[in-house]
DNA sequence: CTGTTAGCGCATTCAA
DNA sequence: TTGAATGCGCTAACAG
């Protein structure tokens, strides 16, 4: 049905291999003929047959992205920014994105996240999700497979990996506050501390705190649930202190619009009585009203990082074993709710 | 460096058709050949390359979703519904999706849609996004290649389509407010009528009117733009009507949210005085206090018949020219605004 | 039931 | 600069 490159040498009327030479500009062509050639790509509509072209070349020109699936499937709108950034990365060196949603087997957890690898269908991998056993970094490694961590916690120096500089982020939302004044910061955080992330913000908060020589509360410290209703219950909590902050910093976004609400029906007035700021700068800091002040996790930017990093890697432009951390810096929008 | 089928064939001591055969089910091998083959297949972690399958079976077990790029990049949040249903309905079927953010010609609106088909990457597409000019599907549709058009209007009975039932769900918004007994209902559609599924809401809304025996009031039908700020105005225009509207529906929930703030402002009670219905039902509807009434658009189960259905073209279950046009109702979710 | 072999579309080495 | 020939890893037709 399609053309094939056989096609294009007989409209052209010269060999297959002067075809291939035009394309991929692997050796010289005399300019006539690749006027020729090109003419009947154009009229053919050709393209080489990627399956083709990736059996002989060993490339496919996808990138694979393996997403460790939490409960409720994959992870509330974050992923899409991630997407987006890998998309852009991607597009700009040809590559496309190869989602692999293979099942998972229950005596093998994890281990489809390789099937991409395995099958030879995509030259790099992005991993991205919470949990993941040991098992497959230790394969991908062996076989020098190019891979990337994307905001997930990184352990060691073997892995290459992406992520928001969450201490920076915690630090970002104390220093915003305590520049405004405040001295008593309350600090909800998420889903305990079992995710590095929260404990880096924790430490961001208390770095913070420390250099504006304020002693670290740990009455301040008030550890939620993955939860958004804990809020209610976290604020009652630290607003009934007998010396009650006069700013709470939230884990998340939907927390700190329960932390506004629960104020507000105690009869306090946000900004005035209680400043608070959220975390990740989501459509619901953006949208609640008032309109919540929100540290800002650079997704789009951590997606189009990872991609580059990837593709370097994939490239050859970045040695397998100089292990690259990027962290990037978070930010920070006022909003109402400081 | 990764295994062959030839390393699996000596390490099982067969030839290797048989382990091909074994592998594919496509012909009757001796169980203990089998449970040999198996065996060197899982110590040498052995998955046949796509590539050089791909090449001989003519399918790539991949389907491509092509976004035609809005201003804004990938539309808010939908999108990632959608990929979640089809990454449900691929992984059952043991597809991967291929995501292209191939870079557009300029001089070729549209054409890098199809770079994923010409270099045949995928076995078929999801088409979805806005606007694209007719060139690409006559492509596609001369060469029967599989494709699926998602979430956009379907003119003509060419394209395989799903979508959303945007009549009935501006029905079931009419209807839900009706039997509550509202009688005056007003309706702000959202960026005016170019779009098919505007003009379907309303339609929607005026048959639910007709069938209670209502006349339609096209004072009570405001042409909103698609800035959500535009429901302030609309507002205030319905409301300071000789005969107001008890009830609002609004095109999108962010629409939504400006109404009920609006009403507020004008010291009016919702729902008590006004009731509100949005669209979309996206989390600025869950988490906005009031929470908004809205009316849910069943992206994910589009994605996941879409899935369905392109895959059904693909492997034969379905005539390429037994067009099926998917219309999948929406559903409403009652929350505080009525 | 199993082994041998050709060929899918392309890149590339070797000659011309 | 261009043409002919080889092989990438796999499937499937054909023999055995």
């Amino acid at each position: 049905m399609a053309a094939t490159i056989k096609d294009v040498a007989r409209e052209a009327g010269v060999a297959v291999c002067t075809v291939s030479f035009a394309m991929n500009g692997s050796a010289h062509v005399a300019e006539a003929t690749k006027k020729r050639i090109f003419g009947a790509v154009e009229r053919l509509n050709y393209r080489p047959n990627q399956s083709a072209r990736g059996l002989v070349t060993k490339k496919t020109n996808n990138i694979g992205l393996a997403v460790a699936e939490t409960a409720d499937g994959l992870e509330n709108g974050i992923l899409l920014e991630v997407i987006q950034g890998l998309g852009r990365a991607a597009s700009h060196k040809n590559y496309d994105l190869l989602l692999s949603f293979q099942k998972q087997q229950t005596d093998k957890p994890d281990e489809h996240l390789l099937d991409v690898y395995r099958k030879q269908s995509a030259d790099g991998l992005i991993l991205m999700g919470n949990k993941m056993s040991e098992r497959p970094y230790k394969d991908l490694l062996t076989n020098r497979f190019p891979f990337v961590l994307l905001g997930r916690p990184y352990k060691d120096n073997l892995c290459h990996s992406v992520n928001a500089d969450n201490e920076q982020g915690g630090y970002l939302a104390a220093q915003f506050l305590l520049k405004k004044g405040h001295r008593r910061i309350g600090f909800i955080t998420p889903c305990s501390l079992e995710f590095d992330a929260a404990i880096d913000r924790l430490n961001g908060y208390k770095r913070a705190l420390t250099e504006f020589d304020i002693e670290v509360d740990e009455k301040l410290i008030a550890l939620g649930s993955f939860e958004p209703d804990s809020g209610y219950q976290e604020t009652e909590t630290l607003l009934s202190l007998k010396d009650r902050p006069s700013a709470i910093i939230a884990g998340r976004d939907v927390i700190a619009a329960r932390v506004n609400e629960k104020a507000v029906t105690l009869g306090y007035q946000v900004p005035d009585d209680l400043a608070i700021v959220g975390f990740d700068n989501t459509i619901v800091a953006q949208l609640a009203r008032p309109g919540i002040t929100s540290v800002e996790l650079p997704m789009l930017t951590m997606g189009h990082e990872a991609g580059k990093l990837l593709i370097s890697l994939i490239e050859g432009d970045i040695e397998y074993d100089a292990i690259q951390k990027i962290s990037l810096p978070c930010g920070i929008f006022e909003r109402d709710t400081t």
